[in-house]
DNA sequence: ACCCAGGTGGCCC
DNA sequence: GGGCCACATGGG
């Protein structure tokens, strides 16, 4: 029994280390790619992807978010100011655009009227954080973990289907629930921002067809 | 004409 | 807690 969590232990840290070198990353590499991210723009942005990026791939995605940049209504206090018919029109290429769209208004709603803004926003505890987001319709556990990582930047590992793949693949665990798995990650790596990032962005890599060797995509 | 893609809520048991 | 369904577009 022990020896077999032991096993599974390392098995994550060493993926991470073997994964790591094999896409030839170092630390904070994300951040590295993902750089334009820094800006409270780049900011709402996430947020936004983060609803439109649910069951549907990215490039689906990245046709909303031209729409919206066009219409001008890819900040949060624009979402609320064009209001949930309007919106839904420009976010269609995503997919379920009128559940989004509602999803996306409340969404943005919330963060506004309890924060003011994504800056002010970081400032909460991740717990905090965390309870107020799934309090949000269309707000599950990985678009609040997803949220939180990557745009208000707090130590949290996220769970999605590459994630679930992965582990699959590389056959470290049985259960494949959300708690267990985010549980496992965070108890076997360094609680550490840049680490969690990192670690996700090799996992969608790991899953994606053309991933070997050299880097460019940063659709993570 | 299929099939698939980075979820979530509602309903049922 | 888990199983099933609706939600919908664009690309292969």
């Amino acid at each position: 029994m022990i020896t077999k969590k032991l096993k599974n232990d390392n098995k994550i840290k060493t993926l991470y280390k073997e994964l790591k070198d094999k896409y030839d990353l170092s630390e904070g590499q994300w951040a590295l790619w993902c750089k334009r991210k820094k800006s409270k723009k780049d900011k709402e942005q996430i947020i936004i992807e983060a609803i439109l990026t649910q069951r549907i791939n990215w490039k689906n995605v990245e046709l909303s978010m031209i729409n919206l940049k066009k219409a001008r209504a890819d900040s949060l206090k624009d979402i609320v100011n064009i209001g949930p018919q309007k919106l839904s029109l420009l976010i269609r290429p995503s997919g379920f655009y009128q559940t989004k769209s509602y999803y996306l208004f409340h969404l943005a709603q919330f963060v506004l009227k309890n924060y003011s803004s994504v800056e002010k926003m970081q400032k909460e505890n991740l717990k905090k954080l965390r309870e107020g987001l799934l309090t949000v319709k269309g707000v599950g556990k990985e678009t609040a973990d997803d949220i939180l990582l990557y745009a208000l930047e707090k130590s949290i590992f996220v769970i999605d289907e590459y994630t679930r793949r992965f582990v699959k693949k590389y056959k470290i665990a049985k259960d494949l629930s959300y708690d267990y798995l985010q549980n496992l990650f965070q108890k076997n790596l360094p609680q550490s921002i840049r680490v969690y990032q990192d670690f996700h962005a090799i996992i969608v890599l790991e899953g994606k067809p053309f991933a070997r060797g050299k880097v460019e995509n940063k659709n993570i």
